[in-house]
RNA sequence: GGGCCUAUAGCUCAGCUCGGUUAGAGCGCUUCCCUGAUAAGGAAGAGGUCGAUGGUUCAAGUCCAUCUAGGCCCA
């Protein structure tokens, strides 16, 4: 512990994963995030909802982003006064569950599970639930994001799903939940219908037979005319050919019946003859697809019995951009099918079994899985030398977005939400949200509002909100709220039901209309109903918690990544439309995908995931949180590896680390007491550190503006910006300062430093902690325990000097061109040179303290100003045109003014320009033109004898002539350089005082030591020099170049 | 086929909103310098037809159009 009134010792080298298992439980121990809530009870709220992951199978990388995005805005708003209650949340149903126990018990599919008993198997589901959940905790606390656990929402309990069944009542009531049947994606392995959402996630890209099958034409003049006439008739599905009812052709489109070179007569459209039928096919006859309706033809397969069918329909949806022009109609297989063969009254026949297999009575390909029934078929037709062409396809299609098994598009009845009856609706609220990146509003997310079709929100299966509507024998639905209201119904007392199947299916009751016996229907609902009624149900909507909703509805903030616009954020929205009319949420953020370093999609296929946990022990939670948040824009795709974190943590952590370490070091020499000792008011500082406070302020402020406006990339920027500029200008340059003790440098860097680590501590708070503690916490009793019990720091305008700012630029600016002007005249930096000419513009109204922090830099002895005070004759002069300045007046005849002002003599130029403020040159078509010192960059450079560095006008000139003088000051440095080495190699504390031995044979050396021992001794701290090689023991080192030998001893006293 | 995003140094990315004549940073590489916090820092160098083409403009990495490639999403 370390007494009150100074900071704690902080070592130079941390461990930033052990340091993190230490705040975790510093945060435990002090209650550190209830009590961030506790104090800002009486804060307006800021609402936000998490959204629940799938507690199915481990976390990822993925999870880690999100979460920390999660986090760091709750932070900031609370540091901001706000209060941000966050209940973390589970989304406990569905197939993914499903499916991992199917797994885990061997089953093939729905019978299995029939066969287990659906009460077992839900008992199974629940209990795997709790078992990942488990995984997510600990991946979550590690991480450092804050959310309440313990009054967790799960999508699974009583409270929750009862209130999911009031809002699905409310929806039922107002006829925007209808029973329908239609053909929808189904997956034949699941036995389960999927939504469009669904859809969206299981995309692949696959290779299907693409095949053109003869059709003969049996009917008709047409037959009359071109005996032998065949269609050519396009799909990718040959299963479905075995249903073949129809053929459809685009009305307005042309046609040509065609002889091939072979002498085969063939109809396809005209736009696609020659890639079908060859360059030297003959246009027989040519006409419209209207013409073509009704014309009859031999179906490729007589396997099923299909009446009244096989003839040409029109369809405006065929194209002629591939295939044929003449689509294949399967009215059981695809909505355009459907559609179209309703219209015609044709019979919607249907082979195909719900688990994807052909009826055992079908000839050929009976009890074959569909897709695996193309081979045989194909192989049919070629036999019967119907197939006229099969290529493979490579296209992409939908596939189960959990097993993988190709889905099929299959006619059956489904429970739908009309979301088109409210499409308006939504577009008005979407148009009311913040979309962080806002591309995505009218973008992916508009688009797809706009193209917006109804909700398939019926799943068959078991472990899900079971759908709450009861049908009597005589075809009336009621909707049941709650358990109450159905208990009611029943005339039981059912409070105590678990809501899930088996049990909520052995509730029936007689309809209220006829009398007849009700039962539920048997479907459960899709999952991300479950997630997208969360605003509601994890309060118990409306059955508990009426005021509690009201308050905490719409939330401030939601974010995911961009695969939820389609789902979480979609449904959000549509949910909180349908029973609120209003959107759920006011702003959304939008994160971009983890990719692996390669920029390949994380998978667990692939094998590049990274474990969240291990990286986290690796790095460290803040490096990966402050990769996550600084490291690339947080929209887009970013990749990620072992390599990108650790360079942030030697970037950014380690440096801010680093001079925290320093300023322990010489405050606690100097026992500097932050509350106690006396610091000058910031403008009787040095200028260097007024710079440093303005830095500080400003940065503050602009960090502020960024995490408004959810921009972590530009808050990260400034933040990692002003860390280096504390450590490498402002620490680097007032080390003799802090070596003495100076109040002024020790307490401007404990106020910068206690602003960047406000400033830090929502992004990674484990190391804004643990300098809280050492610095602040343990320094000042007016300051909290936690820097997340802070607040946010107050930016005081005043402090911020953009002069200031512009001159230390300068400075930098000029200390690099004389770097450069050394390094040019082979120089080293030791030796110390007599003067430097500097010329650029502000230069002779710069602080006298920071030339003399120039002059320090470079190892001059005196800096003069290059313009005005030496002759110019020294110096050559070239005018530049600045073409920002001239082009806003002159702007065609730019290039003629900049002209003129390169070929002008630039010497009288710049003495005008100094003298009298103005020049006037001659330019063609122009006349006299006046320019001022804004419109010409002017670069003076001296001539014979020095070396120089330019730069946009700014020139820094070094005289390299040396002294004798000049030389023994470079050799007195030469020792003290030699000395520090051997007192760190000798292990010496920087305070500790040392006696000096030193000798040599050199004349230069000798005389140099008589000069400056005294310098010498002050430098590295030697009590006493003395010339001759010790008789005690002490540590030797030695130059043989140079020709002297020196040793070191600590004073014993 | 449609929508959105991306394309800048060997690698990772800024800069583009609001056009300005030498396009930056970090990592890596070469040489050198500096060091009483920082396995740090600095200077110089090698490395760019700013994806391609066309256009607007006195001036285009930046604005417009078209195209190409990649990614995501949808058909």
């Amino acid at each position: 512990m370390s007494e009150p009134g100074t900071y704690r010792s902080v070592p130079g080298r941390i461990d930033l994963p052990v340091m993190e298992r230490e705040i975790l439980d510093f945060w435990r121990d002090r209650r550190v995030f209830e009590r961030s809530l506790e104090a800002t009870a009486d804060g307006e709220p800021w609402i936000f909802y998490e959204g629940p992951p799938t507690a199915n199978g481990t976390p990822g990388a993925h999870h880690v982003e999100a979460r920390v995005f999660k986090d760091v805005f709750p932070r900031y708003r609370t540091m901001k006064g706000r209060h941000v209650p966050r209940r973390a949340g589970w989304d406990c149903h569905g197939l993914p569950v499903e499916i991992a126990v199917e797994k885990e018990l061997g089953f093939a599919g729905k019978q299995d599970i029939e066969a287990y008993g659906v009460a077992e198997f839900n008992a199974r589901c629940r209990e795997s639930v709790l078992r990942h959940v488990d995984e997510f905790t600990v991946m979550t606390e590690r991480m450092g994001y804050w959310v309440d656990f313990d009054d967790a929402y799960w999508t699974m309990n009583t409270d929750y799903i009862q209130s999911v069944w009031w809002s699905l009542k409310q929806i039922f009531d107002a006829g925007l939940l209808v029973e329908d049947h239609r053909v929808s994606p189904y997956c034949p392995r699941c036995g389960t219908g999927l939504s469009d959402h669904e859809l969206a996630q299981g995309y692949e890209t696959v290779v299907d037979p693409s095949v053109f099958v003869r059709f003969p034409v049996t009917s008709g003049d047409l037959v009359e005319r071109h005996p032998g006439v065949a269609l050519i008739v396009w799909t990718t599905t040959p299963w479905t050919l075995v249903s073949n009812t129809a053929v459809a052709v685009k009305p307005e489109a042309e046609y040509v019946i065609a002889r091939t070179a072979n002498g085969e007569v063939l109809v396809v459209a005209r736009d696609l003859m020659s890639s079908l039928l060859g360059d030297d096919a003959v246009v027989l006859e040519s006409l419209t697809g209207r013409d073509l309706e009704r014309v009859s033809y031999q179906p490729p397969f007589n396997l099923v019995e299909i009446p009244d069918a096989h003839y040409v329909v029109l369809a405006e949806y065929v194209t002629t951009d591939d295939g044929s022009g003449l689509v294949h109609q399967a009215p059981a297989f695809g909505a355009d099918d459907l559609a179209v063969c309703r219209a015609y009254g044709l019979p919607v026949v249907n082979p195909v079994r719900s688990d994807g297999h052909f009826e055992e009575s079908v000839p050929l390909v009976g009890g074959m899985f569909f897709k695996k029934a193309d081979e045989t078929l194909v192989a049919d037709l070629t036999e019967r030398g119907l197939l006229f062409r099969h290529v493979p396809y490579e296209h992409s299609y939908p596939h189960c977005w959990r097993c993988h098994t190709a889905l099929i598009y299959y006619a059956q009845p489904s429970w739908y939400i009309r979301t088109t009856a409210v499409k308006e609706q939504l577009l008005r609220e979407n148009g009311a949200t913040n979309w962080f990146p806002p591309t995505i509003q009218w973008g992916r997310y508009g688009d797809w509002l706009t193209n917006n079709v109804d909700w398939a929100v019926s799943r068959n299966r078991y472990w899900g909100t079971p759908l709450p509507i009861w049908r009597c024998t005589e075809g009336h639905l009621v909707a049941v709220a709650s358990l109450t209201e159905l208990g009611a119904l029943a005339g039981v007392e059912l409070s105590n039901l678990d809501p899930h199947r088996p049990f909520v299916d052995d509730i029936t009751f007689d309809c209220a209309t006829c009398g007849a016996v009700a039962t539920r229907v048997p479907e459960v609902i899709d999952c991300w109903y479950d997630s997208g009624a969360m605003p509601f149900a994890q309060l118990g909507y409306p059955h508990r918690n009426v005021a509690e909703f009201e308050q905490s509805y719409p939330a401030d903030f939601i974010c995911e990544a961009i695969d939820q616009t389609r789902g979480w954020f979609y449904t959000l929205m549509a949910i909180g439309t349908l029973v609120f009319d209003r959107s759920s949420y006011r702003n959304v953020v939008c994160l971009g995908h983890i990719l692996d370093e390669q920029g390949r999609k994380m998978s667990k296929h692939v094998g590049n995931v990274l474990e969240p946990v291990p990286l986290m022990d690796e790095h460290g939670a803040d490096a990966v949180r402050w990769f996550m948040l600084a490291g690339g824009s947080p929209w887009q795709a970013r990749r990620v590896g072992h390599h990108s974190i650790a360079d942030v943590v030697r970037k950014t952590l380690l440096t801010y680390w680093s001079t925290v370490s320093f300023q322990s070091l010489y405050a606690r020499a100097a026992n500097f007491e932050p509350s106690i000792t006396v610091v000058p008011p910031p403008a009787e500082r040095p200028v260097l550190d007024r710079w440093a406070l303005s830095e500080a302020h400003r940065v503050a402020a602009e960090v502020d503006a960024a995490l408004e406006s959810f921009d972590t990339q530009r808050a990260g920027r400034a933040i990692s910006s002003y860390i280096d500029d504390l450590s490498n200008w402002y620490v680097r340059r007032s080390r003799r300062r802090f070596w003495d003790g100076d109040p002024a440098a020790l307490g401007t860097l404990h106020e910068c430093l206690r602003i960047v680590t406000l400033v830090i501590a929502p992004f990674t708070p484990f190391i804004a902690e643990r300098v809280w503690g050492d610095l602040f916490a343990s320094t000042s009793p007016d300051e909290p325990e936690s820097v997340h019990l802070s607040r946010w720091p107050a930016v005081d305008l005043g402090l911020i000097d953009p002069d200031l700012v512009a001159q230390v630029e300068l400075t930098r600016r000029i200390v690099e061109l004389g770097r450069g002007a050394r390094a040019e005249g082979k120089v080293r930096t030791r030796q110390p040179l007599s003067r430097a000419l500097v010329s650029a513009s502000g230069w002779d109204t710069i602080d006298p303290e920071l030339a003399a922090q120039v002059a320090e830099e470079l190892n001059v002895l005196a800096l003069d100003s290059l313009s005005g005070q030496v002759a110019d004759e020294l110096v050559d002069v070239v005018a530049k045109a600045n073409f920002r300045a001239l082009g806003q007046r002159y702007a065609k005849d730019t290039p003629r003014v900049a002209a003129v002002i390169a070929a002008a003599d630039a010497l009288s130029l710049a003495r005008s320009l100094r003298e009298t403020g103005t020049v006037s040159v001659t330019v063609d078509g122009l006349g006299d033109v006046s320019l001022t010192s804004d419109d010409v960059i002017i670069t003076e450079t001296p001539r014979e004898g020095w070396s120089v560095a330019s730069d946009a006008g700014a020139s820094v000139a070094l005289d390299l002539h040396l002294t004798d003088e000049l030389r023994r000051m470079g050799t007195a440095r030469e020792i003290v350089r030699m000395v520090q080495e051997a007192r760190k190699s000798a292990g010496f504390e920087v305070s500790d005082r040392i006696e000096l031995w030193w000798w040599s044979e050199d004349a230069d050396i000798t005389a140099a030591m008589a000069e400056h021992s005294a310098w010498i001794a002050g430098e590295v701290l030697a009590t006493t020099v003395v010339a001759n090689r010790p008789d005690v023991e002490a540590f030797e080192s030695g130059d043989a170049d140079l020709g002297v030998g020196i040793a070191v001893r600590r004073t014993t006293d």
